[in-house]
DNA sequence: ATTGATCATTTGCCCTGTCAACTGATAGAC
DNA sequence: GTCTATCAGTTGACAGGGCAAATGATCAAT
């Protein structure tokens, strides 16, 4: 076993964190027939509806196709709603779909937050968020200069 | 759209941070054609060989199922080996293995490092990572609790 | 009007990962 | 010795997600 670094130390901790932190909230949300993506889609949905898909991917940070499939599940299940107005889709919530976010929503932030409240006071959230925001958007213009030189 | 909490700010820049990073490792890992996962377990493989599977999915955090799908894949690809004594298979890295490890392992950890070490020194690395290690330990005795009462 | 370029979305193929049901093998209890 | 509990691993069904090739629809230039 090499001794590793402090970023690598840092890294395995925030992957297991991030891991740890999904599985409790998919079993929170079971209850509620949603997974955590799903959950994140629709709220997300809520916000800036009318949107298209191309701009909901955006805003999840996944593919094209990985919007698509999802989407045409939570059409399947009626949570949503797709209007083709010329050439893109605009997204809507169903009435059954803001019935189960909002059905949803505050118990999941809740459970969310107390990861955090639980054990870090204002300051060290004041600091970790700090911190976060230097390392990601450092990560998202690291991405960006990736897509340029392909 | 809703004020989010400060926990949830930070939860969201983590998620998407971790996000950008697998991708980018992705990215990079795909010239030895490997994904960030197999790069992991390989790795894993190597520092505790021989190790048994379900060891190794306990040390990858993921489940048994799922390890079994991914060691098949090593396998089929001559990456590892699975010598099955008693009932238990120890898994092995093959000469291949090791070998595309060892070409893979620097690189990575240079630009896995590179995130954090591009935007962090080294006092705001040793504040976060004993913040992720507070929050680590947390998720991990949330989950011991949540597998308590099933 | 027809031909292209462009953009949004879909789809095939793959990898990762979960859960639950199932197979095999071993170890005890009788 | 047989029967059963248990444990390691596999597998089917599914969700999530990536990439690349294919569709479809619009728009611009000829």
């Amino acid at each position: 076993m090499e001794d590793l670094s402090l970023s690598t130390l840092i890294w395995l901790r925030m992957v297991r964190f991030v891991q740890n932190s999904n599985q409790l909230s998919n079993d929170h949300l079971r209850q509620f027939g949603l997974t955590v993506a799903q959950f994140e889609a629709l709220a997300h949905i809520r916000n800036f509806q009318p949107v298209t898909q191309t701009d909901l991917a955006k805003g999840l940070t996944v593919s094209g196709g990985g919007i698509s499939r999802m989407l045409a599940r939570l059409e399947r299940e009626g949570l949503i709603a797709r209007e083709q107005t010329w050439k893109t889709k605009h997204i809507t919530l169903t009435e059954a779909g803001l019935d189960v976010l909002e059905r949803a929503f505050p118990s999941q932030l809740h459970q969310q937050s107390a990861l955090f409240d639980d054990v870090l006071d204002e300051d060290e959230q004041r600091t970790l968020h700090a911190l976060m925001k230097k390392l990601y958007d450092h990560s998202l213009a690291e991405r960006a200069a990736a897509e340029e030189n392909d």
